[in-house]
DNA sequence: GCGCGATAATTGATGTGTCATCTATTCGTG
DNA sequence: CACGAATAGATGACACATCAATTATCGCGC
């Protein structure tokens, strides 16, 4: 990992830059998390699902449109929608124009629960990511997730296949 | 989430930098680790448990120490050697001074499989992360990432408790 | 209107991470 | 030395993600 040969060894601050990147930012996802779950009761998952149901028309979805809207494999929405269902924060019904399909729908229990998680939502947001970058790190945060992003989405779907 | 007041609303631009930069550190996490586990079989968490063991002494660590090298909780770590051991990754034995703990042995399967693991691991983060930047965004994302680490460090042991 | 490939969604298996709890051992102090 | 607190580690329960396989329905071409 020192030195470079063959086009894929890394030097040692590539290799430096790489680990501390990816290990803060997996820190960071995870006490996000656990501070979201603890403060509210949800997780970030749940919250993800709940907002995207509360903005759709008739505060429900076709379980495909929310896999592509909140950016999810079907497999995992589908587990995930499960454990929502066990607690009552949607419902699931069988699609009225396709029986192959369903609905997801968000319960009153499952509006409840997104009212009272958006505020500790946002606390945790602004007091673990926002209040330590300067105004330039934050946009520099964004060019960098952007340009990853869009290197991502290339990777994956190289023009066919 | 658009306008300001209590002090923990976010902007919209807030939200939307949080909220790419999150995803997108999350979907780079999913992608390197998918196509290190499909070219390697050994997935990050072997990786990095495999390299910190083939460079302690003895190839073998006390469980506490491997666990903080590489920055794990011991519950995390304890259940990550169960399935490394079951693979033949690693072997445990009880630590000769201290009849509580354990020591975690590299086996040579373990010795074999961190090095075929190497070149899909470092080719994998030039391709999907080093390719994507200029060297001004590499040191920003290094920037950021020490900046982050320092503060969820804070936040984390705010000086006592 | 039948048959068959495509599509929507679920399911099961497996690996992973966290939390709370448990067991065994060590150590400090009387 | 004995006892209780602290420590090392393992374990069980659960949430979560991914992959492969499965089920049911749709819709097209004949």
């Amino acid at each position: 990992m020192a030195e470079r040969k063959g086009g894929s060894a890394l030097s040692r601050e590539e290799y430096d830059s790489w680990r501390v990147f990816i290990e803060t930012t997996e820190e960071l996802r995870g006490a996000l998390a656990g501070r979201f779950q603890a403060d509210s009761g949800i997780s970030a998952g749940d919250y993800q699902v709940l907002l995207a149901l509360s903005e759709a028309e008739g505060r429900r979805m076709r379980s495909s449109e929310l896999a592509e809207g909140i950016g999810w494999e079907r497999s995992r929405l589908s587990h995930h929608l499960g454990r929502m269902e066990q607690r009552g924060l949607i419902r699931r019904e069988t699609a009225p124009t396709d029986s192959r399909g369903s609905e997801a729908v968000l319960t009153d229990d499952g509006r409840d629960a997104l009212r009272h998680a958006s505020v500790p939502h946002f606390h945790a947001i602004r007091e673990l990511f926002l209040d330590a970058l300067t105004p330039a790190q934050l946009a520099a945060a964004r060019d960098l997730a952007e340009t990853l992003r869009d290197h991502l989405a290339a990777k994956r779907k190289p023009r066919r296949g």
